[in-house]
DNA sequence: CAGCACTCGGGTAATTAGGGGT
DNA sequence: AATGTCCTAATTACCCGAGTGC
């Protein structure tokens, strides 16, 4: 084996990368994350780390839909 | 009743797996087990392992969320 | 016994958090 | 109200060689 897949582990994003894929600055991820508008699980060092699937929904058009 | 004394086998994880679950890299976990963040098991050889459950808990939210 | 992936240490870059100001 | 930028302090990530686990 070359990588051990915890048990029922959900990925998880840093920000940077989060950042990158909305092409905004990482610190406005964080605002997000602040305003609630984010899930984010944080580390045991106070760092954010973000939910794959609900960035990704979010990307896809999770978010209300304008006219 | 009192032969059999078994302490409940506590399910163990390594520092990948932690790791993962978290998503940082397997020394961070160590600092935290290092800082007294987490609960640390070691073997013989030193190496450490991190009960499930504590992990588990701090995942899903030792501290409550603020918004 | 040999071999490979993982972990142990330390030490040094790169991110992140947080507040403040544009 | 929402982003981006500057600053400092803290946390985290990658480098190495040597030992452990299986």
């Amino acid at each position: 084996m070359t990588t051990r897949q915890a048990t029922e582990a959900e990925p998880l994003l840093t920000p940077a990368e989060v950042a990158s894929m909305f092409r905004v600055d990482p610190k406005t991820v964080t605002r997000w994350a602040k305003a609630g508008k984010l899930t984010s699980i944080r580390t045991l060092g106070g760092h954010r780390r973000y939910k794959e699937s609900e960035v990704r929904s979010l990307l896809e058009g999770g978010a209300p839909q304008e006219s």
